[in-house]
DNA sequence: ATTTAATATGCGCCGGCAGGAATATGCCTC
DNA sequence: GAGGCATATTCCTGCCGGCGCATATTAAAT
């Protein structure tokens, strides 16, 4: 996996929107639906992109099928997670989709949604 | 100055060498012609997307044009620099990139070729 | 002024990706 | 096995970027 390839994955709004939801824990795609506010079909297909590439994983659990980052993970894309989480801090829409992303997790804790609560167990949370 | 449009500058092979090649300091496109190895044309255009992507700064000096990276730098931008400093020690193709830099730098020391020696200087070196 | 060296730009071609609509697949429930 | 939900895939279109070729620009030298 090259190093550009991991630009190349990076350098798309939704994706990078994506990877870095992925820093706070495995999701499942009605996440990335509701937090994103972007059509199914566009979050699916990013996310089959960044699988392409070796910049996810996916593990169904039922219905809903879970993502997250590669459990194991090149020196570079270490890199560049991390980096991509400093800049996270202080990019506005990254920092709106971490806020709407917490919300929904402690509106429902434990409570309706069984892909929240799965991937909410995932996380470890 | 989006952080995507920093991805974008990033996801091409020869821009990124490029970028990596500035790390080390200010370069005239003869430089980046000899160390990459590749046509004049393809390097000028790239170096003119950056330019107009802000990940890059040129000035002229006599015939040649000396290419550096912007002296103020978003907090993004820096971020992104360094973690491709660090990506760049262990990859293949860039490691190659530095060696041969060094080398024109050390085969003509304040000798022939004057964009050598006016960036050299630029760089402090 | 002409020539030469260094660099930039315009044009045309091609491949690939983003986006949306519709449809297909997989899994669960009854 | 029928129907329904979550997700993936296919087909299409439009657009932008990468590349090479040829040509234009700018500056220095003679």
């Amino acid at each position: 996996m090259d190093l550009v390839q991991i630009y190349d994955c990076l350098c798309d709004r939704t994706r990078l929107r994506i990877l870095h939801l992925l820093l706070e824990g495995p999701l499942c795609v009605c996440h990335f639906q509701s937090v994103l506010r972007e059509p199914q079909v566009k979050i699916s297909k990013h996310l089959s992109y960044l699988k392409r590439h070796g910049l996810v994983e996916s593990e169904r659990s039922g219905n809903w099928m879970i993502y997250r980052l590669p459990a194991q993970r090149t020196a570079q894309l270490s890199t560049n997670l991390a980096c991509l989480q400093d800049c996270g801090r202080e990019e506005r829409f990254l920092r709106a989709d971490r806020a709407r992303l917490a919300k929904i997790r402690t509106e429902f804790h434990g409570a309706i949604p069984a892909c929240v609560r799965k991937s909410a167990t995932a996380l470890g949370a």
